[in-house]
DNA sequence: CGCTCATTTGAGGAACTTCAAGGTCAGTGG
DNA sequence: CCACTGACCTTGAAGTTCCTCAAATGAGCG
């Protein structure tokens, strides 16, 4: 809880957002609760922020999130375990429209920005309470989660998998789940993906390298900037 | 759906429950919604079974289980996939007062059962608009979703962790799952568990019995009963 | 007893990690 | 403009863990 006096200090910070792009709240909330203005009004009476986090700061620890509940507005957020051996996983990411801390402090994972991020903080039992009188919030928070859940058990999947597998399945959900651009901009760190994929980054690297000269992918000369090129070899190499 | 019409076939099998040991529906039930008769009798309206199935049965694809949610009334059930490469993943097991079925189509996943087991099914309709009116209800399934979406994530912490670490935490998971009785009978083959664990069975047999050797655990007279003898030494090795 | 199925054990090989070094790129100061 | 720095990524060679294949052992059952 200590922390949560730093989140939720409140705007002065709104004004900066031009380095963290553009900050549409209301449209991305608008598309996950639909667009309907009373709506909006409860929702945002219940919210704090959005606040912004600049890459690698913890935004909080999931014992922090037991009266809050987070939805990410922009960046990336991911949740992480440093286990005593020092070796770090990251559980989930979350991209920009995405809530997350449902979990309870079971785990005591930790909540970071991947990227430079803005969040969202939605009072639980506010949300909770606005959800027993509409069905459609309700919905749309059973969707959020069972939709994570989908996720998390794609995840274990994945695990079972070889690392150039992982790597090639990894960049496609990527690329599908940032709207099938052109490009595919990864926007967080090797290390981050390694810890992800429960692979070393060097391992990563190879299977990355893998992938570039089997054709199936290729480095634009922006740094981290990937051309998917056979979608059909990719497909076979996710097995 | 087509399977379905198998599922539901009535109830001239309930009197075979003994093999299957007790089947007390209501407790279970009892226990996940509370004790109110007028909910006890709402639920039962969209219940359909319990069902037996025989070891190794399949219970539905989760295309069936668009319509139905899954509570498991006794013994064990396995959702998992089997890939194109002819390797089984285990992705969860439920236990008794365990409900399933969360996750769409997306995954296709084959529900099974792990031992003779005992299903219940639910339509899902039914739920969701007694859960619109009832918040105990919505309650209650909200938080079976992020039960089950923690046990994922802890899942693929376990992913990234050495395989006697992984045995040594699956046993102790088990053995408290279960509530943590004198004796761990392990209902479930190890083929099954090896399955979950992302290991084969002969690493499996491996790291049990190297944990064995270390005096953690003890194979008791009776097949797949174990005493977790160091719970300390456990608690050390699942690191 | 002889069958089947499940588990255990052993030896060799593959995949991944570890350790160490080299390369690339953006920002910084001369 | 250029060299320097630090963060990040790549590459190579040796070491570990786990997998694969094969065979042995053990448990349950007619």
């Amino acid at each position: 809880m200590a922390n949560l006096a730093f989140y939720t200090t409140p705007s002065i910070e709104i004004n900066e957002t031009k380095i963290f792009g553009t900050t549409d709240t209301a449209a991305h909330f608008a598309k996950v609760f639909g667009d309907n203005a009373s709506l909006q009004r409860s929702l945002s009476a219940l919210q704090r922020g959005p606040v912004r986090f600049y890459r690698d700061n913890v935004i909080a620890f999931d014992d922090d999130v037991a009266d809050y509940l987070l939805f990410v507005v922009a960046g990336v957020v991911r949740s992480c375990k440093v286990c005593k051996s020092g070796t770090r996983s990251v559980v989930s990411f979350y991209l920009p429209g995405e809530f997350l801390g449902w979990v309870d402090a079971k785990l005591s994972l930790s909540i970071e920005a991947a990227t430079d991020a803005e969040v969202l903080f939605i009072k639980r039992k506010g949300l909770a309470s606005l959800a027993s009188r509409d069905a459609r919030v309700a919905n749309v928070l059973l969707r959020a989660t069972t939709n994570e859940l989908a996720r998390a058990q794609e995840h274990v999947l994945l695990m079972n998998k070889s690392a150039k597998c992982r790597a090639a399945t990894f960049l496609t959900d990527l690329w599908v789940r940032l709207g099938k651009a052109q490009y595919l901009d990864v926007p967080m760190s090797h290390q981050d993906i390694a810890d992800y994929l429960g692979v070393t980054i060097e391992t990563l690297s190879r299977s990355i390298t893998d992938l570039e000269r089997s054709g199936l992918i290729a480095r634009v000369a922006c740094q981290r900037r990937l051309l998917l090129q056979n979608h059909f070899g990719l497909r076979r190499a996710m097995n």
